[in-house]
DNA sequence: CAGGCTTA
DNA sequence: TAAGCCTGG
């Protein structure tokens, strides 16, 4: 289960918003959207963001709260949203859910213990995306008039695609997949304080000298979303291994090693379902009123929650339409 | 999820 | 060097 192993081979650099003005991101849309619910939102109590009728919309505060950095800097979003979830992804999705399973029944017996710390650091951890969630979050970013992008399969791949096509400058997403998609330049972070991280796809691969495939390759022998990966092979042994062999079908050779469904794997990092309908706009002229109202009045949350939100947005707006002129 | 610490 | 465990955010 290696993401980490990931971080240990890409070469990330620090860079700040000053340089990222008049650029465009293609933000990993649900990447993003659960980075906002698990960190942000959960410092907030559920009745400033719940319905009447009990339903979630925390997603709403953390768009209207994510979006300012993005205008106030001068850098265009595109959400990238996910498309259909790969089969090969189904271990993975019923680890995640017997996980969460665990999770959940831990957080009743906090609560009922007490134990409120305990309650939100496990309450963050069974957080998911729901069709709600997923359904307001584009209904808000149309009203902003932010570019939504519809993938065909993983939206890292598409966003990914995007980038390497030069329709965008950079993907952003927490996520090290992007470097298995050959995305040229990821920005990470784009949610936390400070300024983002940079990961760098050629520094990556000069750095340690792998080709594409062998980068892919690697993260395989590592583990992914989609393998297990094999015991003992971490980010060190992985890249002495495919220099010694070449390629992943040597290195399991040499080891007597297996992995199911390597070559699907691969192309679907390598290769993957992407779609050329999109469109990459910078005009960006959102309808502020109309969405506070869509958040505050349709779908109930605390207007107090997202007040300083839509100013930044009217402010950051208006700051970025003058720059066209000057 | 990241980072630190420990053990094999 | 890898992996498991734990904690803080």
């Amino acid at each position: 289960m290696g993401n980490a192993d990931l971080r240990s081979l890409a070469v990330i650099e620090d860079v700040s918003f000053d340089d990222l003005d008049g650029t465009v991101v293609a933000v990993d849309a649900h990447n993003w959207l659960y980075r906002y619910l698990t960190t942000t939102v959960k410092f907030t109590s559920d009745r400033k963001y719940t319905t009447s009728d009990g339903t979630e919309v925390a997603n709403l505060i953390g768009v209207v709260q994510g979006l300012p950095k993005f205008f106030e800097h001068g850098l265009t979003p595109v959400f990238v949203f996910d498309g259909a979830v790969t089969d090969l992804k189904d271990d993975e999705v019923e680890k995640r859910r017997q996980q969460r399973e665990r999770y959940e029944k831990e957080l009743e017996a906090a609560r009922e213990s007490g134990d409120s710390v305990r309650a939100s650091k496990l309450d963050s951890r069974t957080q998911r995306l729901t069709e709600t969630i997923v359904e307001t979050t584009r209904d808000l970013l149309e009203l902003l008039d932010v570019p939504i992008v519809d993938a065909p399969a993983e939206g890292e791949g598409q966003a990914s695609y995007m980038a390497r096509q030069n329709d965008v400058d950079y993907v952003g997403s927490e996520d090290y997949d992007a470097l298995l998609f050959g995305a040229p330049y990821t920005l990470r972070q784009l949610t936390s304080k400070g300024d983002p991280e940079l990961m760098d796809f050629e520094a990556t691969l000069d750095e340690h000298d792998l080709t594409w495939e062998q980068l892919v390759d690697a993260a395989i022998l590592m583990g992914t979303d989609f393998n297990e990966g094999i015991a003992g092979i971490g980010p060190k042994t992985a890249v002495k291994e495919l220099h010694e062999h070449g390629d992943l079908y040597a290195v399991l050779e040499a080891r007597g090693d297996h992995i199911d469904h390597a070559d699907r794997i691969r192309d679907l990092f390598l290769d993957p379902a992407v779609t050329d309908d999109y469109e990459v706009r910078t005009d960006i002229e959102p309808d502020v009123a109309a969405a506070r109202r869509f958040v505050t009045e349709e779908w109930e949350v605390d207007p107090e929650e997202v007040t300083r939100g839509f100013e930044r947005l009217e402010e950051s707006v208006v700051q970025t339409g003058l720059d066209r002129w000057t």
